[in-house]
DNA sequence: AATAAAATACCTATCACTAGATAGATAAAA
DNA sequence: TTTTATCTATCTAGTGATAGGTATTTTATT
């Protein structure tokens, strides 16, 4: 196995990844990716052969690596508060400190023009991120798992939209504010 | 001031706010408005110089409706919590009956792609949202501006935010759960 | 170890198509 | 006779995708 071989195919998702975030699945090409990592448009399909292959490999890609990045919220010697602290933190980093946007944001509001595959990534990763936050609420309010997932719903809800106020108004601030509640409760 | 070309120019506004709504700014052409309203992409562009311009004076358009359909917040007839209800209602209506999304949430998503003149409207369109529930608030919690304006931001992200979660769950019952804390607090 | 075969990773060139936009003609109405 | 609203035709610049070629590296066979 030659490193080259790894090192383009992941750098050609690391590129897509960016530009995906930065504008959604319709506004970048192959010849952008290609240029940005320093191959031709045709090289990039060689390595993926149509752009919903390479986005579903993506997002794919950020459902695994965002898992296990997750700590395991059955774990008792991890703090169900700082769990979820750290969980908001991370999203707000994103959101505040890189002015970014999510990518499953913004997938999700592409949808209609995304091939099934992609759309079945971002629904697997939604899936993995509502069980997460249920699991530790379950924990943290004592509560079962039906009541935890409305609150996780409301929690992730929060989190999401945030992030699209935070852009339209163009108001970093905003996610404090709309995030203020949560932080209250558990800090 | 012929009726054909008001009925045309509002025609050529409402199909793209369409468009807009089902596949956000990138996702529909001139030729497709031009289909819709049955003539040609010429014509189109006879009444709306670019497609920024167009989708300005949809964006604009759409918050003079908004504006004008919203109850005067101040007026002691109209109950805070009604309006409040109703507001929440409105919203779902069009993202779990009609399964839309808003208009401010696919552009706002689209925002890295959007000329000058349609990010300004949407601007425009978030204040005048968030001033109105701030005000609808500061009535129904007795509480100041700033405070008011704390739970305005928690509530206008878990409704931008769940019809987000709403798609890429592809869950309708999400939006139900994502709301449940104001519901129950103002019902 | 030497050589043949196959897989890898890139390339050039091009296809069919769509995009936003413009020029200039036409017909009807003011 | 000018304005309005439409048309046809076309431009330039992109799009995703494919065909087919070329080195380089791996693997298999002698």
């Amino acid at each position: 196995m030659s490193k080259a071989k790894f090192d383009t195919k992941s750098k050609i998702q690391d590129v897509a990844e960016r530009f995906i975030i930065q504008g959604g699945y319709g506004n970048f090409s192959f010849r952008d990716i290609a240029e940005a990592v320093g191959i031709k448009s045709a090289s990039v399909h060689y390595h993926y052969r149509t752009k919903g292959d390479l986005v579903a490999t993506v997002m794919a890609r950020y459902t695994h690596t965002f898992s296990l990045m997750l700590p395991d919220p059955h774990n008792e010697e991890l703090d169900a508060k700082h769990l979820l602290n750290s969980f908001i933190d991370g999203f707000k980093d994103k959101i505040v400190t890189n002015g970014d946007m999510s990518l499953c944001t913004m997938l999700t509001s592409n949808k209609p023009i995304l091939p099934e595959p992609v759309c079945d990534e971002l629904a697997v990763f939604y899936k993995v991120k509502l069980d997460w936050v249920t699991q530790v609420l379950v924990r943290l309010e004592q509560v079962t798992e039906e009541e935890a997932l409305i609150k996780a719903s409301q929690l992730l809800a929060c989190l999401h939209g945030a992030s699209i106020l935070v852009q339209g108004t163009n108001d970093p601030t905003f996610f404090d504010r709309a995030l203020s509640y949560w932080k209250i409760a558990y800090v």
